[in-house]
RNA sequence: CGCGGGGUGGAGCAGUCUGGUAGCUCGUCGGGCUCAUAACCCGAAGGUCGUUGGUUCGAAUCCAGCCCCCGCAACCA
């Protein structure tokens, strides 16, 4: 009897440069969230991620740093680790392309596809600067365009006409590592994965998926694969990255987006032999039918993540292909998209230290771009978290705790709580958990976090409707009923939140420490309200000092972050 | 005719698949309450759902054309 797994993996950030919101928006939140919420649910889950340390861009920042590449990597792969930690994203493990590990992964993974006949080779025209003895990938060329004759094409793209460029065909070339006009044209071999070969089988997965994937992803991908696969080069002539390995190819690395996707196999590996543990990477994990795998990623990483990857899984026998891949859009800062170089941008560090997790999580959250692209904007940070996250959750909080401490001091009593599961409040209450249940399954996260706060919006409308304040003045067990009640209601919205917002679920659940297991708690958060009886049996006295949860965004603070940027 | 997404009250978005009095959060205005973090509750104003045409008893929703914005076009989320 096998048990549904699930393996959850979340976009390699490159290590080339600091993350910001769209990235812990694009991909990291969502997939946080889905794995402490699987994992409450009480089913078994692995959540892998890693740095991509290869490619043109990182050897060229490494040269200009000054610094030895290796160093250079290991420097990003410390700072994203930190900044996931600061925003509670927890990996299972977070590992690195550039470790010896991954090298011998990605060697059996080669092997494999040539020995099937999927790598080729083929030889082709590319441009090479004599002077600074680069071979220059198409975005390091720019010259005169000769379709509309633009005088800075790149050798990708004509940003005038719009051509897809060949760059070999550009004039007046120009290398964009030197500034160098002295380039020259050589003939090059480079081997291919022959994706073409794969597309009957790769349409047969793929034409499976039309229900279950986004239409903003399943169209997408429908689109470009309907007709054909294109070969595709997976070496280049670099002196950071894997060696081919295969005899007669000095000099010649492996392309960085060939190794990247490994990298979640090569992690998991590593994982397991780490953690200690008797499964198998490849047959417990990447190769079980009982695995559901979720590539959690931007939609910038589509057709990595949804044509390349997956046909070499299939093709190489080395992995299942991915069931789900809930490609968020992007995210805008103050509706325009964040560039470092044009000084639209936020430190992500440094907002975490000036606004905690729990309000940028919340935030981030709540405009998770699902379905569209979606805008930051520091205004809107200030009021959600203000008016939803302070005064909602966080008044309710307040009031309800520091209402039962001053009247009932001595705790409240466990007949207090009955009746509650049977009520119109402990129905919908269910109802609501269940709906939220839904809600991630289904990875609508945003969603599924207005859900929690409408569950908070009721807990604090039952409190208003019910006035406590007034009922002690005429019946004090009336108003017992009312804050046990509402005890209720707070111990279940610190479960709920659990994995939204860690931090401030385990705040409010310091006040529930002595009746509420971890066993309990994943029941409650599954819907089973049932348990809310045993959890109350003995009634419940709160004992810790009340402070005040949320603490609001000041003006200044606001003003000082729009001030930041160059809008 | 490259591909995909989007255009809904002041702002941000849901609703479009499966047509049937246009919804949510914030903001604005008026009233109420007081346990609580000047919080909370109730009510109001504000939209010809990008545009033109079509199908229909009925269209934000389906069909066709057009305009605008964003992203992608196979390494810079």
């Amino acid at each position: 009897m096998s048990q549904k797994k699930y393996l959850i993996t979340a976009a390699l950030p490159y290590a080339n440069g600091p993350l910001h919101f769209g990235h812990m928006a694009g991909a990291y939140l969502s997939a946080d969230v889905f794995n402490r919420h699987k994992r409450l649910q009480g089913e078994k889950t692995l959540f892998i991620c890693g740095s991509d340390e290869h490619g043109v861009a990182i050897m060229l920042n490494a040269k200009k740093a000054g610094e030895d590449y290796k160093k250079y990597v290991d420097g990003w792969h410390a700072d994203h680790k930190k900044l996931f930690d600061s925003y509670g994203v927890k990996f299972d493990f977070f590992g690195q392309t550039s470790a010896d590990y991954h090298a011998e992964e990605v060697v059996k993974w080669f092997h494999s596809l040539n020995d099937k006949g999927y790598i080729g080779t083929q030889d082709g025209q590319q441009l090479f600067c004599n002077d600074c003895k680069n071979h220059l990938p198409d975005r390091f060329v720019e010259g005169t365009c000769y379709k509309c004759g633009y005088e800075h094409a790149r050798g990708d793209e004509c940003p005038n006409c719009g051509e897809l460029i060949d760059s070999v065909k550009l004039t007046n070339t120009e290398c964009k590592i030197c500034g160098s006009n002295n380039i020259s044209e050589v003939t090059v071999t480079q081997y291919y994965i022959l994706m073409s070969k794969y597309h009957e089988e790769f349409r047969k997965w793929f034409e499976g998926k039309s229900d279950i994937w986004r239409k903003t992803v399943f169209p997408y991908v429908d689109s470009l694969t309907k007709e054909n696969l294109h070969d595709r080069a997976i070496t280049r002539d670099l002196d950071w990255g894997i060696d081919v390995p295969l005899p007669n190819t000095e000099g010649k690395k492996l392309y960085v987006w060939f190794d990247a996707p490994i990298g979640y196999v090569s992690n998991t590996k590593k994982f397991l032999e780490e953690s200690g543990s008797s499964e198998d990477y490849l047959k417990d994990w990447w190769q079980n039918e009982d695995v559901e795998l979720t590539h959690f990623i931007g939609k910038d990483n589509i057709i990595f993540h949804t044509i390349i990857f997956p046909m070499m899984s299939m093709a190489s026998g080395f992995a299942k292909p991915a069931d789900r891949v809930p490609a968020n859009q992007f995210l805008n800062l103050e509706g325009k998209q964040f560039s470092k170089s044009a000084g639209h941008y936020v430190d992500a560090h440094k907002a975490h230290e000036e606004f905690g997790q729990t309000a940028l999580r919340y935030y981030l959250l709540s405009i998770l771009p699902e379905a569209t692209d979606s805008s930051f904007s520091w205004e809107q940070l200030q009021a959600k978290v203000n008016n939803e996250l302070a005064n909602n959750i966080g008044n309710f909080m307040n009031r309800c705790l520091k209402f039962t401490q001053k009247n009932w001091s001595e705790g409240l009593d466990a007949k207090f709580f009955d009746g509650f599961v049977e009520s119109e409040y402990g129905q919908n209450l269910k109802k609501d958990i269940q709906e939220l249940n839904e809600l991630v399954d289904g990875y609508q996260i945003k969603k599924a976090i207005e859900k929690v706060m409408f569950i908070g919006q009721s807990a604090n409308n039952f409190f208003s409707d019910s006035a406590p304040w007034a009922q002690i003045k005429e019946n004090k067990d009336l108003a017992a009923k009312t804050l046990a009640y509402s005890s209720i209601y707070a111990m279940s919205l610190g479960v709920i939140m659990k994995p939204f917002l860690p931090v401030l679920s385990d705040q409010i659940l310091n006040h529930f420490e002595k009746v509420l297991s971890d066993d309990n708690a994943s029941r409650l958060y599954k819907g089973d309200i049932e348990v809310i009886k045993e959890i109350f049996e003995n009634g419940h006295s709160v004992e810790t000092k009340v402070d005040a949860l949320v603490p609001k965004i000041e003006d200044e603070l606001i003003k000082q972050k729009l001030s930041e940027l160059n809008l």
